[in-house]
Parts: structure tokens; C-alpha cells; sequence
DNA sequence: TAAATAGTGTCTGTAAGACAGTATACT
DNA sequence: AGTATACTGTCTTACAGACACTATTTA
């Protein structure tokens, strides 16, 4: 947008040392009522940082095939599942002398929403295992390098703006319910939503549009859903208010 | 927090090409009822990108003298500044092939807050050129590199954040008055503030703790005011709801 | 019909906005 | 007294929370 008219003459890169660039990427999911991560196995070998532990998906920056550090993260992305379009937004970065034993290095960290049934998974490259955890699970687990501060940070981030955002929506496959959404909402929050406030404020919202009555399936109980569909899949809504009285900071 | 039980022999660290790693920071005052920033010019020489234009404060992280990116911000504030403990926080990482004409680089961009009164301005080590701009007057220079994004990602978060946030209480010297307050209120929001509103909200916050009555001064007139102090400087206190409706995003 | 799920209406509480009013200093 | 600044009170409005109520389907 700005180093539009760059100066004259190619200039010589500074040839200090560098440190490593990575990218890691929290990709969300709602599964089985649960709010899920991704998870990946580091690769085992003597030389290899955390080998066999559990990491977020993510890798060095490729200077020939990355564009952008967004364009790495979604080929991160790419990698470990069907290739998607989900919600990606930077949470921030990570970086110092310790986190990485092979040296100095900076993380960019994302995070991602998915709906589950979009996904397939890919074993890596390498043939990497690689998992769906229950988010809550995953932070009491040992991962590789700082991951457990990255993806309590992509929670708490998470968390924080769901109380004032349509981000949920971003987790679920359209068309969608109202109710299937607001059981989104209780699944990422961990609490009960009042039926009537929230119908009221996602109908107010203005983001979502009718997209036509459930169609009924066998065995299917009680009275049939309007079903919805968002106007733009590119943001969220911002709702004037958070649920409850705004809880954690994060909303960064 | 997490990289503590690291792995057992000293990896190696891979050897393809690493991008350039830089920080920057965006540091804002309000002085002269106008919100502002500090700018430093970039060296003159051919060799030198974007040579004698304006820049944010900022350089290559040192993976020998710091230790971290937030050390680096630090520094680089140190630097520029007198020594100074501002508000500080992460805005988040801008990274690709093209901003930088030295080759692929990705900045962590920082965004500070201090007193005016607090900083005296330092001649670079290369005697550069450091002077405070007015903020939306900065937005429109030609800026160096892909600056002036980063600026307009930092006013965005900072005036985002400034609506349901006691920010502004970092960018007056303590102990200050409400109507002192207010007024920087203003000037970063750009807009005036009902009073009435304001105090009930301040003073509901109970994030200030009551300094005594403002020392008269000479040719002070009108009633003297109560002063305050932050109860705690290290973060900022959050209101329930935002000031007017909530206006755009960056709140990320 | 009962059971299950979807959806509405109404009352209350909280905090912001508007704005008029009072309080305390100075010249 | 007059003026300037600090501070308070009261009324209205917007919207979340609680919760009881109605609506529409299947078994």
C-alpha cells in the first residue's frame, strides 16, 4: 500500500544474522460440542527440536513461495487440511532467544475458524500425524516450543470477541440455524446463553440473511428452523454490546 | 512459558534463506490538543532504502543484544526517547516479499503510549532526525516503507480501543484531573465527550485512586480540580460498554 | 393427545447521552 | 458581583437478562 515508489538503486541486504521466521496457525473447530484445535506431530529424529511432541501446524517462512505472511499461513493451512476459506486473522508475534533451540526466532501467529465437516485432514509431507484436540485439553498438554502461550492467547483472543462478534458463525456450514449457532456460542463460551437476548441480537445484527426453512430429515423432532446464511464471509458483526459484563482483556 | 523442558541435543539450525526481521514502533503523545507521533528520517546514501524520508522509530532486531521482540521495542524506544516506562503493547506483524527493497522482511510492529512531558527526544546514534507529528497529518505523508499501513493499523487499535478502555490515562503525566482526562479523551477520539457521562464512568471504574486537590497555581482560574493516579500502571481498565456505538473493527 | 423443538412478549436492570443545575475558586 | 471552571442530579434511551408464553412439527 506504501512501498509503492521504492528508492533507486537495488539495495544491498544487511548481513548480520538473521533469526528463524515461522509461522503457526490455531485452527478452530466445534465438534462433538466441543470447542477442538489442531494439532500436529513434530517429526521424530535426534536433531529434531520437541520430536514426537504435539505442536500447532506451522513452519519457517519460505521466502520463494511465501508472497506474504498471510499467504504462508494459509498454505500452512492448506497442508494439513482440505483446502478452505475459513475466517484467518494475526493474533500477534512471538519472539525471542530460547523459544526455539536451533536459535533466535519469531513466530507470526494466526488463528483460523472452520466449520468441522469442510475439513480433511492431510497427513503431512512427512506423514505427520495430525489430530483434532479438545481446545481446553490441548493447553494441559506438553507442546512443542511455546505453543501452550500461543494457543492460550488465540483462546482467550477467541473468547474475548465472541461476547461482542459474530465469529461463531465462522465455526458452523451454512445455511444455518439460529439454534445450531447459539449452541456454537455455549460450546466456545463454556456457559448458557439466554435464548431470547440472543435471538434478538443476531436478528438486529443485520449480518445474516434467510435462507429458506431446514428441510425436515427423517426422525427429526418439533418444529422446523429458519435457516440462515451471512451476507458477508469476509468479517464479523460487531454487536454493541458483550454478553455478559466484558470479561477478559484480549479483545487486543 | 513453555519452551522450558527443551529437547536434548543442540539443533541445528537450517540453513535456507531468512527473511529480513525488523521492529517498529508507533509511539503516540497528546500535546498542543492534538494527538501525536514520533517520526525519525531514514539516512541519506544511495545505498539506503527510502533515503530522507520519515520512518516509525525502529530497526533489525539484534539476536545478540536482545532478547526478545519486546526487548527490541524497548531498546529501540530507549533509543529515541529518554528512558521512559511507557504503556506498551503488540499491534501485530506485517511481513512479504516487497515492502523492503533489502529483500523479503516481516516487522513486528509495536504501539506506545507516554506522557508528553516525559520524553526528551534523542538524536539517533547517526544523528537522524526525530520529531513529533501530528497523527492524521503523518497518515498522509509518503511515508518509508509500508509505514503509513502501520500507522493507520496503530490509530485504528489505539482509537478502537480508546472507546470502552482507560488508555488515554497513559498519555498524561500522574497525577491528572478529570477534566485534564477528558480532554485527551477527546483529542484521540477526535470528538467531544458528555461530562457527565465521562465521570460517572471514570470514577465507576475504580481503576484511579484520589491524589489530593490540584496544587493552585498562578492565574489559575475557576474551582480547583481533584487529581488522580493510576492504581495500576501496567494495564488499563475496561468499561462495560463502548462510548458511542461501537465503530470499527480493530478492536482485534 | 403429548413431547420436543422453534420462536415471541414483557418486565427489569444497567449504563450511556443530554442537559440543566449547583459548588468553589478567582478577579 | 461576575466569570470561569469543577462537579452533580435527573430524565431518557438502548439493549442485555430473565422467564413465561405461544407456535409448529412428529409420534
Amino acid at each position: 500500500m506504501s512501498a509503492s515508489n521504492a528508492p533507486r538503486p537495488a539495495a544491498r541486504a544487511p548481513n548480520f544474522p538473521r533469526p528463524l521466521a515461522s509461522v503457526d496457525v490455531v485452527l478452530f473447530t466445534v465438534q462433538a460440542d466441543a470447542l477442538q484445535v489442531l494439532l500436529v506431530r513434530r517429526p521424530d529424529g535426534a536433531a529434531e527440536p520437541f520430536a514426537g511432541r504435539w505442536a500447532l501446524p506451522g513452519g519457517f517462512v519460505d521466502v520463494e513461495a511465501d508472497a506474504s505472511l498471510l499467504d504462508c499461513a494459509l498454505r500452512k493451512l492448506r497442508e494439513k487440511t482440505g483446502a478452505i476459506t475459513p475466517y484467518l486473522e494475526q493474533l500477534g508475534s512471538w519472539g525471542n532467544a530460547t523459544r526455539d533451540p536451533r536459535g533466535w526466532s519469531a513466530t507470526h501467529c494466526f488463528y483460523a475458524l472452520v466449520p468441522a465437516p469442510s475439513v480433511a485432514l492431510q497427513k503431512g509431507a512427512n506423514a505427520t500425524e495430525v489430530r483434532w484436540f479438545d481446545a481446553d485439553a490441548a493447553l494441559r498438554k506438553r507442546l512443542a516450543f511455546d505453543h501452550v502461550e500461543l494457543l492460550a492467547a488465540a483462546l482467550a483472543r477467541l473468547r474475548g470477541k465472541v461476547e461482542y462478534t459474530s465469529l461463531p458463525a465462522f465455526l458452523i456450514e451454512e445455511p444455518f440455524t439460529l439454534p445450531a449457532l447459539q449452541h456454537v456460542y455455549e460450546v466456545v463460551l463454556g456457559r448458557p446463553v439466554d435464548k431470547s437476548a440472543f435471538r434478538k441480537r443476531m436478528q438486529g445484527g443485520g449480518f445474516m440473511e434467510e435462507a429458506g426453512m431446514r428441510a425436515a430429515e427423517a426422525g427429526q423432532l418439533g418444529r422446523p428452523a429458519m435457516t440462515y446464511r451471512l451476507r458477508d464471509r469476509s468479517q464479523a458483526a460487531l454487536f454493541p454490546r458483550t454478553f455478559n459484563a466484558r470479561g477478559t482483556d484480549d479483545l487486543a
